[in-house]
DNA sequence: TCCTTATGTACAA
DNA sequence: TGTACCTAAGGAC
């Protein structure tokens, strides 16, 4: 499931997969993408791009002003594995399959799949804040709309339109490490802060487009570290307190709390995370 | 077999 | 703020 890291890990697999191979196959069995599918059948793919958590296949013309974008957003439910041909048939949930003699792989469930033009894909890119991820992103740009806000940090850490690419496990995780209560506003974080910030999920989100999972531990508070047993998070990832409601933290042992904050769940220490 | 939950977003009221 | 949408896994029966 999606934050900002697994959307550019897929941009480089689709690209190491398919990227320069010649025509591939392009169908969609489930059939919500098949007049799609049937216009870029046969077509290279020449090109993958992500931003925050948008998804940019570009087929047909390598000339960005008349590539075929396909955009794609995983929403919450959305999954893409690939696995080597032959390529057995397709279940009835696979929105898009792109195919190869040696290669294929499969989309299921996402939120968004639909063929753009390079201004509507652009578009796109106008309503996104910076991601951490891309070189070119301008993270003064988030803090302008930060530093001016009376909405928490937990919330403008999750509007796309601040910065993008961020998700409920790296809002949880990095409000964490930086020892910042999810409810303080916008407007109270200060230039450090939101430099830290930000340095931080660089470096976190480029470890997760590397190893395609979500760690945020520091090595002092590894269970070894700390002299405790080995623990395994139901996740996949080794954090501190997403999804760790009423267990002791990992560093001052108060109970994690949760609570509902715009329809999603908000994790937070209350010892480490003060007002 | 049914119910709940999930790393997300858009739109209506 | 609530609801709709998309899928699959895990747990309660």
């Amino acid at each position: 499931m999606p934050e900002g890291h697994t959307i550019h890990r897929l941009a480089e697999d689709y690209a190491a997969a398919f990227a320069g191979r010649g025509p591939l196959r392009v169908t969609s069995p489930q059939g919500k993408f098949s007049d799609a599918a049937a216009l870029l059948d046969h077509s290279p793919l020449h090109t993958a791009d992500a931003h925050g958590k948008h998804l940019f296949l570009g087929f047909r013309d390598p000339d960005p002003e008349h590539t075929d974008w396909v955009h794609i957003h995983l929403g919450l439910f959305g999954k893409v594995a690939f696995g080597s041909a032959p390529a057995p048939p397709p279940t009835d949930t696979v929105r898009l399959r792109l195919a190869d003699d040696r290669t294929f792989v499969d989309l299921r469930g996402p939120t968004t799949c639909a063929l753009v033009n390079d201004a509507e894909k652009r578009a796109i890119h106008d309503r996104l804040g910076p991601d951490p991820l891309r070189p070119d992103a301008d993270p003064a740009a988030a803090y302008r709309r930060i530093s001016r806000s009376r909405t928490t940090i937990a919330a403008l850490l999750m509007d796309q339109k601040v910065i993008a690419g961020v998700g409920n496990v790296y809002r949880a995780e990095v409000l964490f490490r930086h020892g910042i209560d999810p409810y303080r506003a916008g407007r109270d974080i200060t230039p450090g802060e939101w430099e830290a910030i930000w340095a931080d999920l660089v470096m976190l989100m480029r470890e997760g487009v590397r190893t395609n999972r979500i760690d945020t531990v520091r090595p002092e508070h590894t269970p070894e570290a700390m002299g405790r047993p080995p623990r395994v998070d139901d996740h996949g990832g080794e954090v501190y307190v997403y999804r760790r409601a009423a267990r002791p933290c990992h560093v001052c042992g108060e109970e994690i709390r949760t609570a509902g904050l715009a329809a999603r769940n908000l994790f937070w220490c209350p010892g480490c995370q003060r007002a």
